[in-house]
DNA sequence: AACCAATGCGTTATGAAATAACATAACCCG
DNA sequence: CGGGTTATGTTATTTCATAACGCATTGGTT
């Protein structure tokens, strides 16, 4: 990644067989509690999502969209997106143009990373923005949400340099 | 903007005249302490920064960028914007893809913004990181940059509706 | 002054990320 | 089944950002 060092890539290896399909199932659930729909397009971007090592730039998914090799189209893989994070099953990450599945098993929360320079990994994070709301709303402000990206190195890659 | 809120469009007025000038200059000497050039180009996408009543985009500066209506190239204004954030001129704002000049007086510090969703401004303000970097740290991450970006209403759009 | 390395600029071209617009299809509810 | 709503397919375009290369300027060295 950005740093010169060279690990072997996969802080956060993706989920496969089982781990996969449970989280779908979980994610289906959810849809079901609140009437939204998993679509088949959804449910393929979420799938590659948690699939993912770490987070996919958009044409990642657009490229890995069928099973068989064929892309999709852009506007397919940004409508699943949006409705994946309107239901809090990704995030996207500002700084990185990429998403990631949703990692956090409670319910709506105001998502934070921690993100490696230098393997690229992602890791989400439970933030207390408590000290920045009280000074906004202060300031007179309505927070609505909050993006908040911290950037440096993790613990692996810090160590082994 | 984002909501259907119509005001006049600048809680932040850009600066002219002498104001303009001043910032210039404080931005000018600031440079020659640190042996960095502040070169024309440099120099005029800072004015238009600070001119400007709120964040400004890549391409809205390329298109303003001469005096006489023509724009620049490309390259020019993101050799520029990169300067100018190393230097701590300028803030990028990532979920607006754009620009602000540095509104605080002190030296280096973490930006933070409260954007309206409303008007499209951004306050810049001093964010109390505290709590997130002991979190981080207690995990084993060594953070090198921090991004938090809050999205709502400002005071006059919050009242107006 | 002549030289040289380092930095910055101008220019062309291209790549990457995201959306507009519009037609068609599936779903849901009565 | 009818009709509103939601989702998808498709084409094209817009918006955002960088690669690559040669020339110019700078500032130090001999
Ligand atoms: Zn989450
Ligand atoms: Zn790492
Ligand atoms: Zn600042
Ligand atoms: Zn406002």
């Amino acid at each position: 990644m950005g740093v010169d060092c060279h690990h072997t890539e996969s802080a956060q290896p993706g989920l496969e067989g089982a781990a996969l399909a449970s989280a779908v199932a979980a994610a289906e659930s959810k849809c079901e509690r609140t009437r939204e729909r998993l679509t088949p397009p959804r449910r393929r971007v979420l799938e590659r999502l948690l699939e993912a090592d770490g987070p996919m730039k958009a044409y990642d998914l657009i490229a890995a969209y069928g099973q068989d090799g064929e892309p999709a189209k852009p506007p397919t893989v940004y409508r699943a997106l949006e409705f994946l994070e309107r239901l809090g099953f990704a995030h996207r990450i500002e700084s990185l143009n990429a998403y990631v599945p949703c990692r956090m098993e409670g319910t709506s929360h105001r998502a934070a990373f921690l993100i490696c320079e230098c393997c690229g990994t992602a890791e989400e994070f439970e933030p207390d923005f408590a000290p920045q709301f009280a000074a906004a709303e202060a300031a007179g402000y309505a927070v609505r949400t909050v993006t908040l990206e911290a950037r440096g190195l993790c613990p692996a890659c810090k160590g082994g340099a």
